[in-house]
RNA sequence: CGGGGCGUAGCGCAGCCUGGUAGCGCGCCUGCCUUGGGCGCAGGAGGUCUGGAGUUCAAAUCUCCACGCCCCGACCA
């Protein structure tokens, strides 16, 4: 740690995102080219994500499993788009035992053909349906450039894969999910996403229908953090999926399929970091709270760490997360700095004066300074405590949702636009050709990155052609 | 895959141009001292200079060939 500063998030972002994850030990990079080892702190966090996703999944229905890693290659291949979709980007295994593989088997990059093939055993009746199964895994993609958490060879996500009889359940079932994201992104992870539907260009491979939560990171730019997709009778044809309906009737399948990865780490460390460093929603923080014990001598240190265990004890009690910081040696004004690099959203500091007045100092991550310091009594703690979490996880929301809107633009013309995806979103009426978006993503480098459900209603002239339009888009530049 | 940058101690770098067998800062270890915003002092450990081949009495340094990583583009959760 030559240099204790991070370079700020004005002067050079991507190398303050680089420098943050490896300096507040979230992940380092892995000895193979696009790999990431997620150390520790990082993977508490991403327990976290997942255990509020893996709540709202089971709270709607769905059930957990596990398919295999390695698929035959001839599954890949029989979704014809899907197969288009995502060859350039296969790991594939030619030997196994020192031998040559008669079939090369295929790394999966995700799991819809594997499960398609094992719904088509097990579903045979309408009563069957629907099935509703979720995974937690990693897939690989040979991603030719590659960040840690934002695109790595290997990542961690849930993939969730359901069946249904009908087209209505299945985008039911696609939406219900897309608001699922939402709800989590909004509520755990303090992000203000904006949910919509992507154009045919940015479709997955293989879906007919692709949904999309889209959030703005501290440069403006846009950041996919998750997607439901609704796979029509693709994958149910290709796989064959079927089942005989209440008249006798042999019908395929409608499927879907929806996913979250540790990209979305990255968005929360993007969207909510400041130049100090990460901060961490309340929510989904490791650690809530940390506690800096200060004192001079030895009297003063056995009172106060009898005093700061006790606390710490009270707020566990109470449900919230706690790092006592006893570290030996170190400075408090060094574990000052070291926590809010890492994110925690609340400190602690308890020195002999403290004690004294039965008070503890309370600094809040998201109020650097001086300002997000106060005195609170020791006495009833655990609430006071709470409520801050409270407040900062609300604090952190607004903060996020002010930056976007203040860097989003209803540009009417091109000018307009051109000058908006500069810095952050552009939201403009677009006539849905594919031709317009392609040029404008040509001319600008800024992608169309979803049509958000929530629309104003009315029509107006789409930004690039002029042609009458009746929806309107997002577009940014995107990681 | 195109363009650029870089591989020297755990990390960040200097040394290379002009060959003479390796140094600085941080970190780490020990001791003392300190602790309310990145303490200080003293002592110490730690390096096949990415790999290979060549030139030379002599290569971190010059030449060639590999390999790896990072950044910027095209592709993508």
């Amino acid at each position: 740690m030559a240099d204790m500063k991070l370079p700020t998030r004005s002067e050079d972002f991507s190398e303050w995102y680089n420098q943050l994850v490896l300096r507040a030990e979230l992940a380092d990079y892995a000895p193979v080219r696009g790999c990431m080892i997620v150390r520790p702190y990082g993977w508490a966090l991403w327990e976290n994500i997942t255990a509020a996703l893996d709540r709202r999944f089971k709270a709607t229905g769905h059930v957990n499993a596990a398919f295999p890693l390695l698929i035959p290659r001839s599954f890949i291949e029989k979704e014809k788009s899907h197969v288009a979709g995502f060859s350039p980007e296969l790991a594939v295994v030619t030997h196994g035992g020192g031998e040559k593989l008669e079939e090369p088997l295929v790394i999966r990059p995700t799991s819809e053909t594997i499960i398609g093939h094992a719904y088509a055993k097990w579903i045979q009746s309408y009563r069957d349906l629907p099935v509703l199964i979720n995974q937690w895994n990693s897939v690989v993609r040979w991603e030719l450039r590659t960040k840690l958490f934002l695109r790595t060879l290997e990542f961690f996500w849930q993939e969730g894969h359901t069946a249904h009889a009908t087209a209505e359940e299945a985008e039911t079932e696609t939406r219900q999910m897309l608001d699922v994201y939402t709800d989590f992104a909004r509520n755990e992870a303090a992000i203000p996403v904006i949910p919509g539907r992507k154009s045919a260009a940015e479709r997955f491979a293989g879906a007919n229908e692709t949904y999309s939560i889209e959030a703005m990171m501290g440069d403006g730019k846009a950041l996919q953090a998750g997607t439901s997709h609704n796979l029509g009778q693709n994958f149910a044809k290709a796989f064959e999926i079927q089942y005989l309906d209440k008249g006798g009737v042999l019908q395929f399948c409608w499927t879907t399929s929806w996913g979250l990865s540790t990209r979305f780490v990255g968005a929360i460390i993007m969207v909510h970091g400041d130049d100090q460093g990460l901060i961490l929603p309340p929510r989904l923080a490791p650690y809530q709270l940390a506690i800096v014990p200060i004192f001079k001598t030895d009297e003063e240190k056995a009172t106060v760490l009898e005093n700061a265990r006790r606390l710490r004890r009270e707020l566990a009690d109470a449900g919230v997360r706690v790092k006592m910081d006893e570290r030996e040696g170190i400075s408090p004004g060094f574990k000052f700095n070291d926590w809010e690099m890492r994110g925690v959203p609340l400190r602690l500091e308890l020195g002999p004066k403290d004690v004294a007045k039965g008070s503890v100092v309370l600094a809040r991550r998201d109020r650097p300074g001086k300002e997000g310091k106060a005195f609170v009594a020791q006495q009833g703690i655990a609430a006071a405590v709470t409520e801050h979490l409270a407040e900062i996880q609300q604090a952190l929301f607004d903060r996020a949702l002010e930056f976007r809107k203040s860097h989003t633009a209803d540009a009417e013309n091109y000018e307009e636009f051109k000058k908006a995806v500069e810095s952050g979103f552009a939201f403009s009426w677009w006539c849905g050709s594919g031709d317009c978006e392609a040029k404008i993503k040509e001319e600008t480098r800024a992608t169309m990155r979803c049509i958000p459900i929530e629309q104003p209603g009315g029509s107006g002239k789409c930004v690039y052609c002029g042609n009458q339009a009746s929806e309107k888009a997002i577009f940014a530049k995107a990681y």
